[in-house]
DNA sequence: AGGCAGGTGGCCA
DNA sequence: TGGCCACCTGCC
């Protein structure tokens, strides 16, 4: 690779990114698969730059991605951040999971509608984000929508992150939060979350090597271990495993799967918990990816509904 | 303009 | 266990 000619991005004037290059080995997915995986709600911090362009950032990295005409994935990123970003980028994605054989492993064979969730979004990904971020994020989404956890989260990295490069900010870590004031968090939008946030901060501040440790436990432990933290349920325990720690067996159960799940599968009266059950017998052992195609096949059929009414 | 959001925990039967 | 409600705040 060569960064002997690096450009300046036109929207930070400060920071020097490399030119566009591809990703190696190749990453080929949709536009839509794309943007449901930056930015349909397992990451916020993902925003377009412009047509088919998104920045986001994740740890102490910061990237911008777009696809060639042949739909294969570019990045370009900061030149300080080299050479480190790419294989950062690489796990970030996921690329060491073989995405394709596990969802191939799934029951689409005999599961009509989850066919064609996973015909709609092709190459729609699981992110590996880092456990800590992930916990901080999920514990924002309370009754939130998107676009607002995204806004409490730039808020927390602008008001309480480190600066990394001009127009880069980490989010802060739980040692940091638990240095903040609760009513300073709050003013970051958080509301009522701001006291869950603050308590797990006192928690886990102590202890940095407690996301990691969690991270080595197998799933149903790791999941017992999430839960004791205030303001973590079976749904944000779910989240955390399946986007923040690269357990695929995790299947969260929101408002939107709950939905799909009774109408889909006949289960009209069962409780979230017991359709969290349901999920990861039918589905099996990677129930998480199936979970993802169809969260991101309702979220399509719910924005279409919206826009012919 | 006021109800309602991608949940959780506490309290009650 | 199972059902109900408060919890903050901003957006449709």
């Amino acid at each position: 690779m060569n960064f002997t000619n690096p450009i300046e991005s036109a929207s930070n004037a400060s920071a020097v990114w490399t030119p566009w290059q591809p990703l190696e080995p190749a990453l080929v997915l949709s536009a839509s698969s794309l943007a449901e995986t930056l930015d349909g709600g397992q990451a916020f911090r993902w925003n377009r730059e412009d047509a088919g362009t998104w920045r986001g950032q994740w740890s102490r990295f910061a990237v911008r991605l777009r696809l060639d005409p042949r739909n294969r994935l570019q990045w370009s990123g900061p030149v300080a951040q080299q050479p480190e970003l790419p294989a950062a980028l690489r796990r970030y994605l996921g690329l060491d999971d073989d995405l394709d054989s596990r969802v191939d492993g799934l029951p689409w064979r005999s599961d009509p509608h989850l066919a064609r969730a996973v015909g709609a979004f092709p190459g729609l990904r699981l992110l590996r984000q880092p456990l800590s971020e992930t916990l901080l994020a999920f514990l924002c989404s309370a009754t939130k929508q998107i676009v607002q956890i995204k806004r409490m989260l730039a808020l927390l990295a602008e008001r309480f992150g480190d600066d990394v490069l001009p127009g880069i900010r980490t989010l802060p870590d739980w040692k940091r939060l638990d240095e903040v004031a609760e009513t300073d968090l709050r003013r970051c939008a958080l509301g009522f979350r701001a006291r869950y946030i603050k308590a797990v901060a006192a928690r886990l501040a102590p202890s940095p090597e407690w996301t990691g440790e969690v991270e080595r436990l197998p799933y149903p432990e790791a999941r017992q271990w999430l839960m004791r933290l205030p303001g973590v349920g079976e749904k944000v325990a779910d989240c955390v495993l399946l986007f923040g720690a690269g357990k695929f067996e995790a299947f969260p159960v929101d408002v939107w799967i709950l939905k799909t799940m009774r109408q889909r599968y006949g289960l009209e009266d069962w409780s979230p918990s017991q359709v969290a059950q349901f999920g990861r017998i039918h589905f099996g052992a990677d129930a998480g990816l199936a979970q993802q195609f169809l969260f991101a096949r309702e979220r399509r059929e719910f924005s279409r509904r919206k826009e012919t009414t």
